[in-house]
DNA sequence: AGGCAGGCTTTTA
DNA sequence: TAAAAGCCTGCC
C-alpha cells in the first residue's frame, strides 16, 4: 500500500468521465481500479487529498507519478484563465476543477481513439473490453483478481477477422487492424512521437489509415503528452461555433491548448447531454 | 488541387 | 429514428 497526498487538482470521478481514459472501472464510491500496460493499480480516496494505492512506492515511484502526471500543477493551469476576460472557460474551467491529463500508453490511445469515431462513450468501452478480452492476455490486481492487458499490436495481429469483427468494431476493423500492422512492422515509431513537434506528430499519426485530424489529436493530446493538441470533435466544434464566433484565441492559451480543451469538453457535454 | 456529399457498422437514448 | 470524442472515397 502506498498512501499519496494529493494539493494541486485530482478528482477521480472526474478524470474517469471526461472522455479521456476508457478502461477504468470504478469498484465502489471513492475506488477505481486501472489498468496500464502490465499493471493494474487500485486507488481509493480517502478524503482530504489523501489516497491509497495498491503498490508499493517502487511502483509509485517507477509508474503512477508518471502516469497521474503529479508533477505538473494543473492548478496554475487552470487559474491562469481570467474571469472577465474569458468567461466561457473560465466556467468551464470551475466546473472541470480536478480534472488532469494522464500519461496513458501511446497504443493503447491509438486504438482507443480509432474505436471512438462516431460512437458514444459506452459503446467505445464495450469495444474496447471485447477487445482486451478476445486476446486473452491477464493478469492479476492487487486483491488477486485476474483483468485483461491491452493486446500489443502483434496480439492484435494474431486474431483471427473474425475474432476481430466479434468486438463489435464495425467498419473500423479494418482500421484497427492497419493501424496494428503500421505499429508492429515499425512504420510508425509511437514513442519516437512523444518527443516530435506537434506537426509532425499529427502528419506521422494521420498517415494511418483510419486516423483522421481529430484522432490524431486525440492521441497526441492523451497518448503522448502533446499538451497543445486541440482535437475539434461535434462537441467543441459546436463550443467554437456558439461561443467563440470571432474565433478561439489558441495562440493565448498555447502551450496548454488541450488541457483547456478537456475542460470545455467536460463542462459542455455534461450541460448539453 | 482541394472542398464537399454520401456512406459506413453498431450501439445508445 | 437520430445521433454518436469521424474518416474514406469519389465526384466536381
Amino acid at each position: 500500500m502506498y498512501e499519496m497526498i494529493v494539493t494541486d487538482d485530482f478528482d477521480l470521478d472526474l478524470i474517469a468521465e471526461s472522455g479521456q481514459c476508457f478502461r477504468w472501472k470504478k469498484l465502489d464510491e471513492n475506488i477505481y481500479r486501472i489498468p496500464y500496460r502490465s499493471k493494474c493499480l487500485d486507488i481509493y480516496y480517502a478524503g482530504d487529498g489523501r489516497y491509497e494505492l495498491s503498490c508499493d512506492d517502487d511502483e509509485f515511484d517507477s509508474i503512477w507519478r508518471d502516469y497521474f502526471d503529479l508533477e505538473t500543477c494543473y492548478a496554475d493551469i487552470r487559474t491562469r484563465i481570467n474571469k472577465a476576460d474569458d468567461p466561457f472557460l473560465f466556467g468551464a474551467c470551475e466546473y472541470g476543477r480536478g480534472i488532469r491529463i494522464l500519461r496513458q500508453d501511446p497504443w493503447e490511445t491509438l486504438i482507443s481513439f480509432i474505436i471512438s469515431q462516431n460512437r458514444n462513450i459506452p459503446a467505445i468501452k464495450k469495444s474496447i473490453e471485447l477487445l482486451c478480452e478476445a486476446a486473452g492476455k491477464t493478469g492479476r490486481s492487487a486483491d488477486g483478481n485476474s483483468y485483461y492487458v491491452f493486446p500489443a499490436p502483434e496480439d492484435i495481429l494474431s486474431l483471427s477477422e473474425n475474432d476481430l469483427s466479434e468486438c463489435r468494431l464495425g467498419y473500423r476493423c479494418r482500421y484497427v487492424h492497419e493501424a496494428a500492422k503500421s505499429v508492429a512492422q515499425g512504420d510508425i515509431d509511437l514513442y519516437g512521437l512523444i518527443n516530435s513537434p506537434g506537426v509532425e506528430t499529427i502528419n506521422s499519426l494521420t498517415s494511418i489509415c483510419g486516423v483522421g485530424a481529430k484522432v490524431a489529436n486525440c492521441v497526441s493530446l492523451f497518448g503522448l503528452h502533446h499538451i497543445d493538441a486541440f482535437p475539434i470533435d461535434v462537441w467543441i466544434k459546436r463550443i467554437l461555433e456558439n461561443e467563440y464566433p470571432d474565433g478561439y484565441p489558441m495562440e493565448k492559451y498555447s502551450p496548454y491548448n488541450g488541457v483547456y480543451q478537456q475542460y470545455m469538453f467536460y463542462y459542455y457535454r455534461d450541460a448539453h447531454e
